[in-house]
DNA sequence: TATTTGACATACGCCTCGTATGTCATTATC
DNA sequence: GATAATGACATACGAGGCGTATGTCAAATA
């Protein structure tokens, strides 16, 4: 067994860390997260936390991180094969909402980080999300598709307003069925922000979103 | 001096313990918070603390309660003052804004207390609020004004929609410049809503909300 | 080979929470 | 009106959790 170099060694022990308390904090929260207990289940101590994350709050922010980057690339990938740029866009905020149902991503990145971190405006990593749809808000602007509103105005807009919607959706003893009302409002209001108005007087047939519905 | 009847020395204590703890939670933040300190600055202990609220959650949710309390009255009295219905409900999203941007509110209602007490569609207070918007949206469906959106699902997007806007607003260098882009942009998405849908093409005029106008 | 660096583990003290217990005034019972 | 019972608190105690200071040992460096 010819021991691995050094850094590998390191790296792998920074992602047993980290993939721990990603469990920790995702399943029981961050504050009832105890250190020993996670790091012994990583086989590791609080002496290899402190060294390598500085405290608690510290591998929280590295926990975060790894959760947003992989949450950037779906979310990529998804308006990277839309048709349009509008569809993209629309595709893309439903990608979040319903990553947003995810468990470990509402509990780590929803709750316990804005709680502990303070407001995720100001994270690096979460900035990510915003300035994503921000970009392609400005596409769509520049195209002429929807009215002149700042985009990062109505990227941090919508992306609260999904996010919200998400909870609601996760928490709700019917969430078929309350996803469905909140994917149509949720169309409603993006229409908004269409420049033609070219929308139904009745919105009960399904609204324009293509990937949730069945 | 003549002893106070004793449900009135009783409820004293509780609002004794409720504002200290308002006051702590509101500045150091729920986790920072020391019941040792803060009781002891409502010249009473820990014992009082558990014997009234069983313990430092039961504290935060009677707290929050207040607060939600207050939220409501408030966006009462500016939903009443309107002239019109639909007037009334874009106020009253412009007022959540602004009451989003309190430290103290942002702090415990929006940050800790979800962290803490888990989601906030489940708490019986923060419910208030979203059912007074409900009620006004179902109002504005039923006279004809607004499209055939369910109104809890469209009360809950806006009402995250406004929370991340005021945390956006909170926390930029320039508040006021933020503050203008966010309900401009808000505006936008709330006359999505609208029935007919009378909108500039170009919206870099100041939008139809009153309120917040100089 | 001697030295230094750095990746961890161990040990210690402080703080905080929750509970169990105690005390004293008020209320109920006779 | 004396006594018992209730309830509103304070005090005392124990358990964990966090952060830091210190120790150890392998790897890089010279």
């Amino acid at each position: 067994m010819g021991h691995r170099p050094r850094k590998e060694m390191i790296a792998e022990t920074r992602a047993k860390l980290v993939a721990a308390a990603r469990h920790a904090f995702g399943t029981v929260g961050y504050a009832e997260a105890s250190m020993d207990d996670f790091t012994a289940s990583a086989g590791l101590t609080r002496g290899a936390l402190y060294h390598h994350f500085g405290d608690k709050k510290g591998l929280l922010q590295a926990v975060i991180a790894e959760i947003d980057a992989e949450m950037v690339g779906r979310l990529k990938v998804v308006s990277a094969r839309a048709d349009s740029l509008w569809q993209g866009f629309v595709d893309e905020c439903t990608a979040y909402i319903e990553m947003a149902l995810e468990p470990e991503i509402q509990r780590i990145v929803l709750r316990d980080g804005p709680a502990v971190l303070g407001d995720p405006s100001q994270w690096p990593s979460q900035n990510e999300c915003i300035r994503s749809m921000s970009e392609n808000l400005q596409k769509l602007r520049d195209e002429g598709t929807i009215l002149a509103v700042d985009p990062e105005a109505a990227a941090r807009l919508i992306s609260g307003a999904s996010l919200h919607a998400a909870q609601w959706i996760a928490n709700s003893d019917d969430p078929e069925a309350t996803s469905k009302k909140a994917v149509k409002a949720f169309n409603v209001l993006l229409e908004g922000l269409l420049k033609h108005a070219g929308r139904p007087q009745n919105s009960n047939q399904p609204a324009l979103i293509g990937s949730t519905q069945d």
